[in-house]
DNA sequence: CCAAGATACGGAACGGCGTTCCGGATGCCA
DNA sequence: TGGCATCCGGAACGCCGTTCCGTATCTTGG
């Protein structure tokens, strides 16, 4: 689950040139395939766009999972690491509250099914689930504690429920230019407000 | 798409006798089945609880979208007529319409699954999509469109997309303790009072 | 440089699913 | 009761995720 060596000094390379090779381009196939059609690609296009076997790509990540978290890994950092900074940089917490929600929210909206295969049941999703509440939990936490001490939102919301909520609202956007997923969560937004 | 004799006039009986009996056994199956493992139960399991074979499934609802509308007609329809109802009792329309909705979403939260198909851009659920769109967007408008000529609501909500958010929400309510649709729900009708 | 062992690969194979199709059974009416 | 339109059951097909294993490739010690 942790990737030890991310900045990568040699431990002598543990796994075969090969092995490392096809991990980025898999890495790379499956991005482009998400962008393609959606985080719900076949397993076989993807393992045809990378021109591997099927079995290569299970063994590389053995949960789709595994293989969504990696290829937006980069991203979802970002978006964590930018809460503190937009506390730090905002008027008031409430502006930095908002401002990383729309952050979360076009990142979101960009990824064709992943706000859907976020809040699936299935057994294969759970991990990918995990990874963004473990990772953006706490950062949310962080702003709305924020956003309550400066008594601008009512204290009675979880981070939990407000980023499924979030998370939600985005389901279906970009597939329907009817639908205004970033207008529905500005509204619950503004629903936190105290008057 | 429009069941023609709902009430059931006898026009000299259509259908064969094991027909009619089917379709009743069918519903009842598919209700129970519904319940028992959500909306997107195996065909195979519906078929197995009614006694019949699966083809008898497809000839008398084509689309598993057919069956689902067949087996809630009832309650979708009680849940549009209430609309107008509640803005007569009510004594302003915002009361009407958070009253309202809250009946869309009692009546979705207890439907494991279906305010998932709802969303979902499968074809197969296009027609399930249109069906509450159909009968709900109008009745929303207006109770909206009250709502806005009393002042208590911006003025720049449409009915569809607060529909779509409604039910977006209610996606996994009922699998999660941690996770409260209601909540989000009234938050973000909150966001739509003018203050 | 060359085995021999370790590692990784490809894609066939399996089970579950939705959906289609058709030979055979069944209700209906004359 | 006979003949026909209708309907039924479940086998069959294609798509999908996932597993498995014979084969190919890399690595390393000699």
């Amino acid at each position: 689950m942790a990737d030890i060596d991310s900045g990568s000094e040699r431990p002598a390379s543990r796994k075969r040139a090969d092995a490392r090779r096809n991990e980025k381009t898999l890495l790379d196939a499956a991005a482009a395939a998400f962008v393609a059609s959606g985080v719900d690609v076949p397993v076989r296009d993807i393992a045809a766009r990378a021109g591997v076997g099927v079995g290569t790509i299970y063994r590389h990540f053995p949960t789709r999972a595994d293989l969504i978290v990696a290829v937006y890994r980069h991203q979802i950092e970002a978006c964590a690491e930018a809460g503190p900074a937009l506390l730090a940089d905002s008027s008031t917490p409430h502006t930095a509250l908002v401002q990383w929600i729309n952050l979360f929210v076009d990142f979101l909206i960009t990824k064709h099914g992943l706000a859907a295969a976020l809040q699936s049941d299935d057994a294969a999703f759970r991990t990918l689930h995990a990874y963004f509440l473990d990772r953006l939990v706490p950062v949310c936490d962080q702003l709305l504690d924020a956003a309550v001490a400066a008594g601008e939102i009512r204290p009675d919301m979880d981070a939990y429920g407000l980023l499924r909520g979030v998370g939600n609202l985005c389901i279906g956007a970009g597939s329907d230019p009817r639908y205004d997923a970033r207008r529905l969560v500005e509204l619950l937004i503004a629903g936190l407000r105290l008057r």
